[in-house]
DNA sequence: GAGTGGTCTAGACCACTTT
DNA sequence: AAGTGGTCTAGACCACTCC
C-alpha cells in the first residue's frame, strides 16, 4: 500500500525548510506551482498544504499566500509561557539574571535529547513580572546543535525565537511534567520567597518541527500571585 | 457574505446531536446521504465531516462510517486525568469517598456556570491510586443541566462518562489554572500527608460540544509519586 | 458484493491582497 | 489586473469492513 501523495509534498516542504532552503517566515509556492513542481493536481497541494497548517508548520492567509510558521516573541511567550493573572490577561515576563556554561550531558540528558550530545549547554534565567521574580528557569541544550550559544548572551526573552532565528530549528511542542514542590535554599533565594511558600516544579521537553527531542527545561514558578493555566482537550 | 454551505451541514449536525436525534456512539448519515440530505455535493459533506472530526465531534472510521464521539471511560481519564507515573504509563484512579449535595449558587458559579443556575450540585471525591490517596476533586455542576444526580450515587469513576450518557452533554475541552498550594488541615488529613507537603491546586473550568461552561472542578493533587503530565502545542 | 471513508483529479467561481 | 487561498462541484478509483 503506497504512501498517499500528499504525504510525499509535505516531505518535500519539510525538507526544504530543515535544509534551510525556505527559511521561516518566508512564503511558499502557491498551490499550483507547488502541485507543478512535484507533479500531483492542486487539490493534492491544497490538501498537504492544509495538512502542513494543522501540524503548525506553516499559516495560510487568503490573498496572501503560504508562510513558513516563524515564532514571534509575542507567539512564543503565548504559547509556551503559561504563568497568567487568573483573568487570562498576558504579561511579558523580563529576564533578570542569566547565566550560560557548557559541561558535559548526564546519561539522563544524553539519552533523552536528540543526538545524544556529549557537551549540553545550560542557560539558567531568572524572570520577573512587574519587577517580582516569577520562574527560575534552566535550559539545557545539546552544544552540538546550538554551537556557539554562549558567546550570544544576554539571550532574547524568548529563547525558541533565537533558536529559530540563529539555528533554523523551528520548536512546535513540548511535553511537560508538572509538580508542586518545597523550593530548596538556593530556589527561594533565586525567587525572594517567603519560608513555607511551596512552587511548582515544571520540567519540559520541548520538539521540534521534526519531531526532535531538542530541549530540556527545568522550571520554578511562584504560583502565589500568579497561575499556570493551560488547556485540554 | 453568505457563510460557507460546509458550516450549514457542521450546524446540521451538531443540531440532531444536540436534540438528542443522534446519540453519542451512533452512526451519522454517510456522506453521499448526508450531502442529499443537506442539498451540496459529496466533497461540501465531507468537508463538513472532516471538521467535525477536528473539533473531536465524530470520528471517522474507514469502510465503517462516521460515529458521535462517545466518551469511553478509558478515553475520559486519558484526556482528563493528567495524574501519571514520570514515565507516562496510565493508572486507573479508584474512587474512594464520595459526597453529593445540592445548595445555592455563590455569585462566581453562577457567572461561570450556563445558564447561571440559582442551585449547583457538588460532587466531593477523593481518588486514589494503589490503594493510596492521590486526589480530592470537587466537582460543581448545574443542578438545572444534571438533574437528580444526587440519586445516582455512587457515581462512576469517569464522570464525563456519566455526563454523556445520561444527560447527554458531550465535555470537549477544559481551561485549567495551576498552582503550588499548603493544604489545609482538612485536605491533609483526605490525602494522607504528611505535614510540609505541598499539592497541586487545579481549578477547571470544563466545555460540552456546543461550548457552554458546563462544570467547575477543584482538585488537589498529592505530586510526591505521581506527576500531572500535559503536553503544550 | 455492497457500503463506507480515503485519495486524487480537473475545473469553476469567489474573496482577498497586492501592485 | 494579477495572483493568492477558500469554496464547491462531479466524478473516478482504491482500501477497508461487514454481511
Amino acid at each position: 500500500m503506497p504512501p498517499p501523495l500528499y504525504q510525499s509534498v509535505i516531505d518535500e516542504v519539510v525538507a526544504r525548510i530543515a535544509s534551510g532552503q525556505l527559511l521561516p517566515g518566508g512564503m511558499l509556492p502557491s498551490e499550483t506551482q507547488l502541485a507543478a513542481e512535484t507533479g500531483v493536481s492542486q487539490g493534492t497541494a491544497r490538501k498537504a498544504l492544509i495538512m502542513l497548517e494543522q501540524h503548525g508548520i506553516v499559516r495560510r492567509e487568503q490573498g496572501r499566500g503560504t508562510f513558513i510558521t516563524a515564532r514571534t516573541p509575542e507567539g512564543s511567550l503565548f504559547n509556551f509561557f503559561r504563568l497568567r493573572p487568573r483573568d487570562g490577561r498576558i504579561l511579558s515576563p523580563q529576564v533578570e539574571q542569566e547565566r550560560i556554561s557548557s559541561r558535559p550531558a548526564t546519561q539522563d540528558e544524553q539519552a533523552s535529547l536528540q543526538g545524544a550530545p556529549a557537551t549540553v549547554t545550560e542557560i539558567r534565567r531568572i524572570r520577573s513580572i512587574n519587577g517580582a521574580p516569577c520562574a527560575l528557569e534552566i535550559s539545557v541544550v545539546s552544544a552540538d546543535l546550538f554551537p556557539g550559544l554562549e558567546r550570544r548572551s544576554p539571550l532574547p526573552s524568548a529563547l525558541y525565537v533565537l533558536y529559530q532565528q540563529a539555528y533554523g530549528c523551528i520548536i512546535l511542542n513540548a511535553d511537560e511534567s508538572i509538580a508542586a514542590e518545597q523550593p530548596d535554599a538556593e530556589t527561594r533565594q533565586a525567587l525572594t520567597l517567603p519560608a513555607d511558600t511551596p512552587v511548582l516544579r515544571v520540567e519540559r521537553v520541548a520538539h521540534d518541527i521534526l519531531g526532535r527531542s531538542v530541549e530540556r527545561r527545568l522550571s520554578f514558578f511562584r504560583t502565589d500571585q500568579l497561575n499556570y493555566m493551560i488547556r485540554l482537550d
